[in-house]
DNA sequence: AACGAGTGAAGATACCAGCG
DNA sequence: CGCTGGTATCTTCACTCGTT
């Protein structure tokens, strides 16, 4: 679950330069990465973008260091190693992230719309990282939205850290941390004891509210999930790629199940919207993956997170395959290629590590 | 038009790991 | 131990926007 959120960090676009940046596998502070990313999105400009009063942009070195801190919580970042941690790695094995890695190069040509808006693989690239790395506190939030429909910002603060706060803590932590989920538990209490409305948004507690709650709403807008609909105020969104009883349902899993889903059912909906793939694509893409996700995993490339990684590269040229015939594809060509294409085990609960010899491979 | 609630930005303070 | 640089958290400021 992710602890640190300062109010100003709602947008997750910005989070794709910052793999961008760690390329080169070399160690880097957070005020380095915070000061590059600073550097490189003053220089974006978007007049017309800016005329719709968009939230959570870097306007200061601060804003560029808090989202760093963010790429962190996701795992963007290896906090320990300051380098590339597993999503960070993931991305950059996604083709929509050439883009970001050209503007890091000096490429000029992007404009703020761009560093903001996801695409669809990458929202469901973002839903896949904030479902692992902000679990359970996620999933209170999506599904609580979900069935209330339309809400205002405030009473969505209430409901986060009164109540899935505290309930995702408690799920969490350890036994000898309980005094801060006990603490989460009177959250209510003591707002109720402060009568003044003033003094209320004075408190620290509001402060806390603040930074925690409210990010996770606009990132569920930024996954297409959610829309803003006015000062304060989200609602549905009617247009969504997804289907709102499945996000429930994924809203309900635990967390090894969620790629399962999440690369699975969850994404028949999206099958209306592109072209089905071929047996052919489907390989042809996952020897790519592969090949992309050999430079930065080396021998270690697990095999479930090969295949939710060529739905994504299938996403990107506009086919979509579940992850059933991506495996079965897989397997197929490993029993054709039993000495090119294998499987070694890994883990428990993941598939294992997958090996593919993509010299010269005829398909 | 005036007011107050809501909001993002930034400053201030607290905390903490790692090192000599 | 105590210091330091780096990080985390809290408070306040300043402005915006919706309401009446």
């Amino acid at each position: 679950m992710i602890m640190e959120t300062h109010g100003d960090i709602c947008r997750l676009g910005y989070l794709r330069i910052i793999p961008c940046l760690l390329e080169d596998q070399s160690p880097k502070t957070y005020d380095f990465l915070a000061a590059v990313l600073y550097e490189i999105v003053k220089g974006v400009h978007d007049e017309d973008f800016l005329a719709e009063k968009p939230i959570g942009l870097i306007t200061r070195p601060v804003n560029a260091r808090n989202y760093v801190t963010l790429a962190a919580e996701l795992d963007l970042i290896d906090r320990r190693r300051q380098r590339l941690g597993l999503f960070g790695k993931l991305y950059l094995c996604m083709k929509s992230s050439m883009r970001f890695r050209s503007l890091v190069e000096g490429d000029r040509s992007l404009r703020l719309i761009d560093l903001l808006m996801l695409n669809d693989a990458e929202k469901i690239f973002f839903l896949w990282a904030l479902f692992h790395r902000d679990y359970p506190f996620i999933q209170l939030i999506t599904s609580w939205a979900i069935r209330k429909g339309r809400f205002r910002r405030q009473e969505a603060m209430i409901y986060a850290m009164e109540e899935a706060y505290p309930q995702a803590l408690k799920k969490i932590l350890p036994r000898s941390r309980s005094r801060e989920v006990e603490e989460a538990e009177r959250f209510r209490e003591r707002r109720l004891a402060i009568g003044d409305k003033v003094e209320w948004i004075k408190s620290s507690q509001y402060a806390k509210y603040r930074h925690i709650a409210p990010p996770r709403f606009e990132w569920l807008v930024d996954c297409g999930i959610l829309k803003r609909s006015g000062r304060g105020k989200y609602e549905v969104n009617a247009q969504m790629i997804y289907d709102p009883q499945r996000i429930l349902k994924l809203a309900s899993l635990s967390l090894n199940k969620i790629d399962q889903y999440l690369f699975g059912d969850f994404l028949k909906p999206l099958f209306k919207l592109y072209r089905r793939a071929g047996r052919y694509d489907i390989f042809r893409t996952l020897v790519e993956v592969y090949d992309r996700m050999k430079r930065y995993f080396g021998e270690e490339v697990d095999l479930t997170n090969l295949e939710c990684m060529t739905i994504l590269a299938l996403i990107e040229k506009d086919m979509i395959a579940d992850l059933n015939s991506i495996h079965d594809s897989f397997n197929s060509f490993a029993i054709q290629f039993p000495d090119r294409i294998y499987v070694t085990p890994s883990a428990s609960g993941r598939l294992g590590l997958a090996y593919i010899d993509t010299r010269n491979l005829e398909i």
